[in-house]
DNA sequence: CGGGGAGTTGAATGCAGTCAACAAATGTGG
DNA sequence: CCACATTTGTTGACTGCATTCAACTCCCCG
């Protein structure tokens, strides 16, 4: 882990900023709203942003890199409640009470933004747009979970991986626009099972049918979807739906 | 459906005020704070509070009654997102997006204290504490969202009913203190299959074996849970941390 | 008293888990 | 640069949990 303090790159020219927080606001407030980030922080992949029991004091956007957010099960197991991407708004507690209530950890190699927490309450009483963002944000995030709710609760296993390839195709194809067809993709088979509560083994099985039926290339960490709308049928979601929730 | 404008009760000897989003707020920023609340409505059981697709302009605290959140599926199921009980702070949206991606019906009759979106722009610049307070609702909210994802991903039906039945035993337990050992369930087994992605039949069977063991004891719309520690077992849960979850 | 929703039961089917072994890819140190 | 270790991915046989479908009962409400 390594922080950077010094030449920090500009809010306002940040490649990511249309999908994060300060995507949500005026560029004539981004002057006092950039005084909440202290500085960058990169950490190599494998290693733990914080655990689940830490308080939390800093809140963070992801700058680049993908972001594993996960709680550990009694039995042994990990439960990844969902997969952070660059623009993503971790960390953020406003309430008395500041336990994390699950742990986050690097999928690749990642660097954060860090905004102390403690500074939010001076920033927004001066620039209360900047509650009504985080809210935006929040709101997002929410829906997103409804429809991976959704999804898990009630859907085969091929439909449920579907589900998952396809809203990170599209989330990674919006911030990476290079003409590759295929995108980075820094996650493995059993990371998906944890995130859908299959075993490894059969997403295995589920990631052979849908080769077979062309509907993604996958190997060696990237991920390539030919065809986005006959892969939302096996997914059973809206292709524009799903578009507006994960490209926004 | 039905408004009251005049005599509403007061928010400072509010019963499930502790529960609720001013509960969060100091006494003396209550003043201010309640200018938000514009009337109460009240909602016979069975009824729509929205649909899913609707513009939010007001958000609601529920004063007293059930209330299950959900979306439609195509394929004619529904997948229920949680069950909201008074104290609930509902609708909130303060993105520019001000679609509804849920539908919520009353499962009781139900009282709301509605609050017009707009309004809070104004409050908040003047009492930015308002927007804390709805971050500490929000980050509860997400808390329990986690949990519930992380039960329905990776447990068996057993224990998740277990767990669904716990949570909603114990909130209720927290703001209807009477001495009687049942507490009002208004809920079917279908709407705890919905909830869960079981089929109603399935939840039968387990209600028999949580019944047989005297885990539980369910009929005529109340739930007794004799040891809850012992359903927590089963639940696959800690009590001290779903009691702090639910119980705040 | 009759109708409809909710709950109950049984038998057959099928999706996903488990266990065990192996193959391929990746990374590490000599 | 190769040898080895570790992680990730692949395959097959068997098991078991939850679904499906169909029939039936109970209870509440008009």
């Amino acid at each position: 882990m390594k922080s950077i303090t010094q030449n920090l790159p500009k809010c306002q020219d940040c490649a990511v900023r249309k999908s994060a927080l300060f995507g949500e606001l005026e560029t004539d407030h981004l002057n006092k709203a950039r005084e909440l980030r202290s500085h960058q922080i990169v950490i190599p992949a494998g290693e733990h942003l914080y655990h689940e029991g830490d308080e939390s004091d800093k809140a963070f956007t992801i700058y680049s890199g993908w972001v594993s957010l996960f709680k550990n099960l009694e039995d042994g197991n990990r439960q990844i409640l969902r997969f952070a991407l660059p623009g993503d708004f971790l960390c953020y507690k406003m309430g008395k009470n500041k336990t994390l209530d699950h742990s986050a950890i690097a999928l690749s190699e990642v660097t954060l933004c860090a905004f102390p927490i403690d500074r939010f309450h001076t920033v927004i009483s001066e620039l209360p747009e900047l509650a009504f963002a985080i809210s935006a944000m929040t709101e997002l995030v929410t829906e997103r979970c409804h429809t991976v709710l959704t999804s898990i609760a009630s859907h085969t296993a091929e439909a449920k991986v579907a589900y998952l390839l396809l809203s990170l195709y599209l989330r990674e194809r919006v911030l990476n626009k290079t003409e590759e067809k295929c995108v980075q993709f820094p996650i493995t088979q059993e990371d998906i099972g944890d995130a859908l509560g299959l075993t490894s083994i059969h997403v295995n099985r589920v990631f052979q049918s849908l080769r077979k039926q062309g509907l993604i290339e996958c190997k060696s960490k990237c991920l390539w979807v030919p065809d986005k709308a006959k892969l939302a049928v096996v997914a059973k979601v809206s292709l524009p739906e799903l578009e507006r929730l994960m490209c926004k």
